[in-house]
DNA sequence: CTTATTTGTGCAAACGTTTGTACTGGCTTT
DNA sequence: AAAGCCAGTACAAACGTTTGCACAAATAAG
């Protein structure tokens, strides 16, 4: 059917290994037959085997992603596409290719792992960490395969990993609200098993702390990384004999949810409360009024996730360089962390 | 390194053949040796080489998906991940990987194709159909490549394609708003060299025709596939001296555009203005207020095209079954359609 | 002018499977 | 009891590469 190295080898009145060694530029090889070579490999249209390269060389290029399913995950759709985009990007770009794959339950996702590494389809692979136990991050481990984590984890401090410092980005969405004069401030949690929830609130404190105002225990409410948490939330809020001036949110999504409550209700943003959140996904800017929201690279997460993947396939055994990986985040000011003209004379 | 069926052979007192014949059920195997085997199999942890097989077998059990990435798309960012979600699924349950490519320029997506392709790494591709040329599809067609469009084309009327029937979905949505006692009726189209684009209009065209009411060319505007577009639309047409009294547009994305436009003019959505728009993407949902949408189906669309491609890649040579799949489209509706009570009221 | 070295190429094994063919022994058939 | 058959297994070739080694010719060194 397609046109391989022995037919090149035939047609050029070569042997089969000197086509391989034009191929890869061996040293050996005479400038006169590669050219001739050459020649006729653009000719007959050879395209390399890669299934065959690969069984010899026993590396595959390519490397996994598991697709998480469960419906917590779902919500994070643009997010996991521009997650995808970076890792694609940055493996194309040093020759890898990328497998997605779509785990169901855990154990699924464990066949599905052992398949494609086991079965020497993939080099390494990719995971979305957000639970705290991980029995696939399990199973890689204790079988010395290559993987990286996007994500933190408590439990397996020294595993390769990409993550942001969501202590830090926290203190800087809180500090922001500091600086815009707001000393009443409540902040909106994820689901307390996620480290990301965990670390955000850290942040929140320790820059309330900072700058004296002390923290309410009653201003800070546990939830989904769901719209409606967000909704929940805001009638929380705002049923309070006493309410903050403004709110930190643990993710784009459930500002949402609160951006909707208030709207429904007739309040005012930023006037009646400001608003800043986390991971800036598309909607941020898109919403009504703009979400401020810390921007935390997640096109770079992805990108630095295969970048450091592959350099640790690239150099298995070898004294790994860097473990932990922290992509800068930025605070994305909009309007609904911000007073206008208007609201300020309203303030007075 | 990792356990081969040589290993297994050896270890079991028989020959390769035999284990691989025990692997794949063979019937002239007895029992007795088959359970033998399996057991050696089982406790030696035994995974076959997927590289091994396909080498032999010339089929890799996987099909390729590229990634657009010029920035036209790029906003489609939920569209893609909930369409990639199909695809995945879909690939998975029939025993096929899926392998995520990014293509930059036109020539750099045909050369990964080719690689992936030619070099036996994937058995088909799947491609997003949204120009109106695409030598992408030149090279597939050319070299008899087994390739699924997701779109439709006019130049190649005869590909495999899995698509909607964008005029019905447009004459539905146009017709919802017709139901709902409105005679002026806007359009806001997308790029005019999108089918897309085109095959909406031609619904919302036929849909008034239906109803007695003229079409004004006046009240059609094209755009981009982004909100900025939106917002222009909504600028144009407030300023008209007699303005439409609902509009339907070709995007989600399009309409946030519109609807953040309206906010900022202090007009009410629906009172002053109706609208309805296509995708049914998540963030329409999301929106202040919810948009009613038509929901084309986007995971759907994926994980059919999957099956098409897959069974037309088992099926190669034979004649082909259906060539053109129609996922079915369902309007969504939601506020920014609906007269509430409040809004009734007004209106008189 | 030998001998050592370099340069260029081919041979064959190897990677881990699958599969057509051939062989063996036991069983039926007449 | 000889002939035929079938179940069960092994052998070996093949898939398309890469690569260590051997070898010949050309060149350099002494």
């Amino acid at each position: 059917m397609s046109v391989t190295i022995k037919d090149v080898a035939k047609k050029a009145g070569v042997s089969p290994s000197t086509v391989s060694r034009v191929l890869s530029n061996h040293p050996r090889i005479s400038r006169e037959t590669s050219r001739k070579v050459k020649i006729i490999l653009e000719e007959m249209g050879y395209h390399p085997n890669i299934m065959a390269q690969s069984l010899v060389s026993k590396t595959t290029n390519s490397i996994c992603v598991i697709l998480p399913k469960s419906a917590e995950e779902l919500f994070l759709n643009s997010f996991f596409m521009e997650l995808v985009r970076g890792i694609v990007t940055q493996a194309n770009r040093s020759g890898y290719d990328v497998v997605l794959s779509s785990g169901g339950s855990e154990q699924e996702e464990i066949d599905v792992v052992s398949r494609l590494i086991n079965g020497k389809r993939v080099d390494g692979a990719i995971l979305l960490y957000s639970r705290k136990d991980d029995s696939v991050v399990e199973f890689l481990q204790s079988n010395h395969h290559p993987f990286v984590l996007i994500g933190r984890s408590d439990k397996y401090p020294n595993l390769l990993s990409v993550d942001n410092d969501n202590v830090q980005a926290a203190y800087d969405a809180t500090k922001h609200m500091i600086s815009f004069g707001h000393k009443r401030i409540g902040f909106v949690s994820g689901p307390p098993n996620h480290v990301l929830s965990v670390d955000r609130l850290k942040g929140y404190q320790k820059a309330l702390e900072e700058s004296g105002i002390d923290m309410r225990k009653d201003w800070i409410v546990e939830g989904e990384f769901l719209q409606e948490s967000g909704y929940r939330a805001m009638s929380f809020f705002m049923n309070l004999p006493e309410r903050p001036t403004a709110l930190v949110v643990v993710d784009d999504i459930v500002s949402f949810g609160v951006l909707r409550g208030l709207h429904e209700l007739g309040y005012k943003v930023p006037d009646d409360l400001s608003i800043v959140s986390f991971n800036n996904i598309s909607i941020a800017e898109l919403s009504n009024p703009p979400i401020s929201s810390i921007d935390i690279g997640i096109y770079n997460l992805g990108y630095t996730a295969s970048q450091a993947l592959i350099q640790s396939i690239q150099h298995q055994g070898e004294p790994q360089f860097q473990k932990r990986h922290i992509i800068p985040h930025r605070l994305v000011v909009r309007e609904s962390s911000m007073f206008s003209m208007v609201d300020q004379t309203h303030q007075i």
